[in-house]
DNA sequence: TCTTGCACCTCTAGCCGCTAGAGGATGTAG
DNA sequence: CTACATCCTCTAGCGGCTAGAGGTGCAAGA
């Protein structure tokens, strides 16, 4: 049986090795078996976890959420009714942040366009930002 | 003159009463003048400055940047061009999240329609998240 | 075999931008 | 005068890591 370290587990599954240890210290990864000289030995399964709570976070799901989907992939009889809810919860936080941000995007370029490149006291930036009330989209 | 207690400054200006003291700590305000018995006194100014901080923190400003547009506000007969290079710098950055954000949202929208409502070996959500290499665009 | 040098270990503290709570003082209305 | 909201300071905590100190393990070259 090959022993992966913690620097190997690191490179295969694109979590850095600070982060492995962390995801440990929260119990997201069960503790791995140790070497002689007390170093952690990983085994493929490990890396697989690794991959799958990077891909969640990179989607933006949180911690608690990832734990949750774990424990959903751990017992693969039950119900997928909540991951299926999970995803869909974080699918409506995304929808509105891009609504956000299109508003944002919309503001920061008008404020942008004005601009003058003269002085502070008719920069439209300066001045939108102190004046809610110029916003054309005040929905932020 | 009327004195403005950090319950009215916080209800006038959008910012909780932990935050504006929190502000005051980190530099962003000045301290205002206090009562007999040491409670903050503040200005209608200060009530701009916290509305402007507001404003600037609900388009995703981050306190560095909202210390240096303050500066600029402070001393109106600077060039605008770092205002506009900060504001710039925020709108490419918004940009780049929504781009991101689209192909999040088309990721998690493959996941949660390929959801048969089984159980959990067949669930498409468990199983894009495990293989990356499932994903449609790969670019998150 | 020895040494070099990287990778590993644990532990604590820090990042951002607040937020919460303890424990007490002040101010105002009835 | 009492009740009660609001204020004060201080410390600690949130999420999700990241950085650094100070030490140990291990493999490869001389």
């Amino acid at each position: 049986m090959k022993k992966i370290t913690i620097g190997e587990a690191a490179r295969q599954s694109g979590v850095k090795v600070p982060t492995v240890r962390y995801y440990e210290s929260i119990g997201l990864l069960a503790a791995p078996s140790r070497s002689e000289g007390n170093q952690r030995s990983f085994d493929p399964a490990d890396i697989n976890r690794l991959a799958f709570i990077r891909h969640a976070r990179e989607l933006g799901f949180e911690i608690e959420a990832i734990r949750a989907l774990l424990t959903l992939q751990d017992d693969p009889h039950q119900s997928c009714a909540s991951a299926d809810a999970i995803a869909k919860a974080r699918l409506i936080e995304v929808e509105q942040r891009i609504r956000s941000l299109m508003a944002l995007k919309a503001e920061l370029e008008t404020m942008v366009e004005g601009c003058g490149h003269g002085r502070v006291d008719q920069c439209r930036v300066i001045e939108v930002l102190a004046d809610h009330g110029q916003c054309t989209h005040p929905h932020h």
